[in-house]
DNA sequence: GATGAATGAGGCTTCATTCAT
DNA sequence: CATGAATGAAGCCTCATTCAT
């Protein structure tokens, strides 16, 4: 299997009061549900509102604390989208890793990754529309720099299994693998703009709704 | 032939001194030059940064004036990127209005759409690119809900059609017109990401790519 | 005449407005007094309370303006002392290189740097005590590594001149060239922590008793 | 001979915990070394980076603690300065107070300061840099008020030495006693920007340089 | 003694906007 | 029309300090 490599820029120890050591038992377990708390609040926010137009002051008043003592558990506000947005990669490429890993046929593993995506767009709903709306304000950053490696080693994934889906006969020659790639993509990742769970349609229904159209077309045969 | 609403908040006088009569004739089409002039460097930078991460400064800089000096052209930052996006939003439901108005058939209805879509990726680049990422940020404002009110029109439009369509028996019928009118609108503008005109595929090429993935998907039958 | 290097980091156009076209004709005339005139009001306070304790409300506040308003002028707390630091730069090394150009013999030479260093002891008041209290927090940064390129021109200026003092027989052949220089210069800048221009003695009459220590010492020969 | 009268404004419990006896014996003198060990590397960091840009969680990092753990040894971030400045002032007004004690005549008197004062650069480097950079700063502090104090007695044990020297018919009568004693104290304490043991010339050597300047002058007679 | 969390005040800077000239 | 100066609100971040555990 092969190893996936998105890693925020500051992973490791994330918290400013880095340096000493640590006291009680459960205490860095307890200091990190703190955090983990913060950045859910934080995601939120930014997937609410824009990650430029949320304030810090947003994010501490939401948690209870001023803002100024955000800054005790992250270095910068930058930093907190930061870990939002690997986790979310982290684990959207070892989902798509582990359908690469099953060895299906390109066509039930284009299926699979549809479905991860799909999948991913409940639990990390605040994580890919920041994606989706901050991604051009963001990506000029060099922190995150890391993204954007990692959304090549994506599209490779894709890309390859497109192709050897047209090598076997199973998908038209006629199409561009890259293009295709970017639009089925990108019609997932929209997708959390509108989608909201509880509303009718679940995401597995989403997927299949979408999978028929994609291989099949919206034409009667 | 069905009028169609879009009308920007600050549409009719739209120059601050726009009471005054000037002395010459050809000062005001001057004027409106300029603004036009204006309007396009703003957009292009709204585009590649932006909304709220371009500045008045980054405008009038690109325009050669002093940042004050914009507040003679427009009442508002807002404003600029109100006539952007009000002038996309009329020209494309004329033309969605037009290929409704031809009476085809549903399905070359729905061809023409997308082509009349794919066909505004180039001359309105910037105004899409707007839209799709900083959507989230405007539509919070007042001042644009009369996007939104279009938006609406443009689904009916889209809906309907995918519907008769499906009961002319044109297309599928375990399709939500809907959710399969939002993932084709999606797969368009999002495309504007990547679209580059004079890269291989010109946005009518595109356009064709598109229809066959989306009448027939991207099997081999 | 040899030239002299000493410029600021950001010498040339400073305002922020930099981009547009000037308008009537004394108008940068009058902005560039509006600048010194913050500039000195600036190096006033950073004498006074040290640049890092000074706080750009402070200097905003002594202007009459808001804070906010002098980032119109400058473009950061940095550029001004900056300014108030090259400008200091340039006058001194200037003055240093016209005594050389003078060609007398090196007792006199240095006589003369003597004379301009207390000489710039009144007009110059704040940006020597400056430089004598934050040049240690200053030569942190980057943007001041040409203060200290500046420095080492001037080391050689007085070192080569001490030297050829000894080998002219004029001066003590068991002195140190570089240690002597540090500490007259030391000696005399540091005279800017207590020195008042009006308190009895001058700048003048100071320089002529150090002269007079410096050259004969301070026994009864 | 004469009391010497520097002392720090929390001198005496300096421990905040310096009530409350604790169980074991050696506790005490544990707690003072730890305490002197913090203090001493305070005084690195202050001489540095200067009093104002080292932080309290500059010196915990050094110590391996957190910032708020430096409160169980001090009452402020003032109050540790406080302790380096005090100690040094009262080492060297000891010193002095030893040399006037030992009744020589006044150029040995002088040569005796001038050799303590350069004998306490290497010991006290820390605190003397924190003197020549910070002073401005502090001394607009009420709690270092009592410096001030000290260093008018300190320039009263040399103008006295210097004028009785003038009517000794030791030291040159054109000179200004006042005067000439802030120039070599300047010149001396200054040096502790430049001076580092090990290199050449230690502090002793340079002393006797100096002498040697002080005394007679760079010319040579 | 130390930790970890928080406070509260304040610092530098940005920026849309206004307006007299 | 444009300039140049300023406003006022707000933004991100820092830091000495406190305190319950």
């Amino acid at each position: 299997m092969k190893r996936v490599t998105t890693t925020s820029a500051n992973s490791g120890s994330r918290t400013r009061a880095g340096g000493a050591r640590r006291g009680g038992r459960g205490s860095a377990a307890l200091a990190s549900q703190r955090r983990e708390h913060l950045v859910r609040l934080a995601a939120e926010l930014f997937a609410e509102k824009g990650f430029q137009a949320t304030t810090v002051r947003n994010i501490a008043d939401e948690a209870g604390i001023l803002s100024g003592s955000l800054y005790h558990h992250f270095d910068s506000k930058e930093s907190i989208v930061d870990e939002i947005l690997a986790s979310f990669f982290n684990e959207i490429m070892s989902a798509y890793q582990a359908v690469l890993d099953e060895s299906l046929n390109p066509r039930d593993t284009i299926a699979g990754l549809v479905r991860v995506a799909f999948g991913s767009l409940e639990p990390h709903r605040a994580a890919i529309t920041v994606m989706q709306n901050d991604w051009n304000y963001l990506r000029g950053m060099d922190r995150f720099s890391y993204l954007i490696k990692s959304e090549v080693e994506v599209e490779k994934m894709w890309v390859d299994t497109l192709s050897e889906g047209q090598k076997a006969g199973l998908f038209r020659d006629d199409l561009d693998p890259k293009l295709t790639y970017r639009m089925i993509r990108d019609t997932i990742w929209v997708a959390v703009r509108w989608f909201r769970p509880g509303g009718g349609l679940n995401a597995e229904g989403l997927a299949e709704h979408y999978l028929k159209v994609m291989f099949d077309g919206i034409n009667l045969h």
